[in-house]
DNA sequence: GTCTATATTCCGATAGAC
DNA sequence: GTCTATCGGAATATAGAC
């Protein structure tokens, strides 16, 4: 309590500028001048609180991965704590939920952590490497294994094969990543509503996640 | 008959050499540099054929975009000369087919041409604000009115909804941006065979149309 | 911790010789 | 058409005063 309410700390200025510009424009196009001046802050701090800008953007990611990986699991744990073996449907309420929860809860700056996400499938940056399987390794093979119990007509490749395609779908459709956006003049689909994304997504997914194994 | 071969054209050089790169690396993070060293011609050779970096990359988009298109319509158009009304199914594969083929005809650039879709749904590029949808809106309505027609117990909003997934998924999986690459340290599945992939994907997606209206 | 000033490098683009 | 040389600007990063 020794610091009286100073608005925000200089560091975490920064991050929240980064982490909008990053998602807007991507890490190459985003410099250190637009961060800083978005921020308020001198050109001269992102190095020394971050080091580099590379530095930064892994502080950006870094912010959000535990709370994002928390709610998942905690979400998933739910669901195993009881008799019956959870469904597919369960499954992905509970993995879309975190998203969805984050996009909703503003304060997190969860939504703009899942658009960030969408970047980085395409466009993977190295300071990631090894950070990423350290975070979301558990998630990811816990989520798995709990399909493959929902899903024992598919063979372990297809379960992979399958989350890979709910994950695409998921993380573009939360980042308005859109196909529709990029080919049609007025597209009728656009919103951003993220109980909205996730409301349209489930039947879709839990649809695909059950289908026959692949002839 | 004039001209013997003479290995190939200086601006085919430049754009097969800046397909790759930027499909690798991104717009920004490809500099003119690297393209003309990587093409094996003179730096000033891209201002002289392309006029500008961005005159380039629409060049190189433009080169597959009349092809793809074509060998998509044409897919769907034979399904509609048939007398019974095409199923999801039949509609997805017609569209799939479309990339799977491109992808196998490396003579084409398929492959590569569907990455870098991926790529531009989460950067567009604005010099392709007005010639995607130009080259690209008939193959979208199109698809989307045939799909209307095999999934009448759908909204119209929600047959878009259904599009955007789709094209997600497929646009992410042909272009190898998985999930699990980022998340785990040895993904179980990496395969860039578009046959294998168009297997994988195309009992996901049928369910995943046929499923019932959201609640 | 915060700032100014600057070092260094690389970028896209072009002028002009051949 | 192809090349060299270079311009003007913007990038990241840092040295050093306060």
């Amino acid at each position: 309590m020794a610091e009286t309410a100073k608005a925000l700390e200089t560091s975490t200025r920064i991050l929240d500028a980064a982490e909008v510009l990053f998602v807007e424009h991507g890490f190459d196009a985003t410099s250190m001048r637009m961060i800083t001046q978005s921020a308020g802050v001198n050109i001269a701090a992102v190095n020394y609180y971050f080091g580099s800008k590379d530095g930064l953007f892994k502080a950006v990611f870094e912010r959000r991965a535990e709370p994002f990986a928390r709610l998942t699991l905690q979400r998933l744990g739910e669901l195993e704590s009881r008799d019956t073996i959870p469904t597919a449907r369960e499954i992905t309420e509970a993995f879309v939920a975190g998203s969805a929860e984050l996009g909703r809860d503003t304060s997190l700056g969860g939504l703009l952590f899942v658009r960030l996400m969408g970047r980085t499938f395409v466009e993977p940056h190295p300071i990631l490497k090894e950070s990423m399987p350290r975070r979301y390794g558990e998630v990811t093979r816990r989520y798995i294994a709990a399909y493959r119990r929902a899903l024992p007509h598919l063979s372990e490749q297809e379960v992979h094969w399958r989350f890979h395609f709910l994950t695409s779908a998921m993380f573009n459709a939360f980042a308005g990543n859109n196909v529709l956006r990029l080919f049609m003049d007025q597209p009728l689909v656009n919103a951003r509503d993220p109980i909205l994304i996730a409301r349209m997504l489930l039947p879709f997914i839990e649809a695909g996640l059950n289908a026959p194994a692949a002839t």
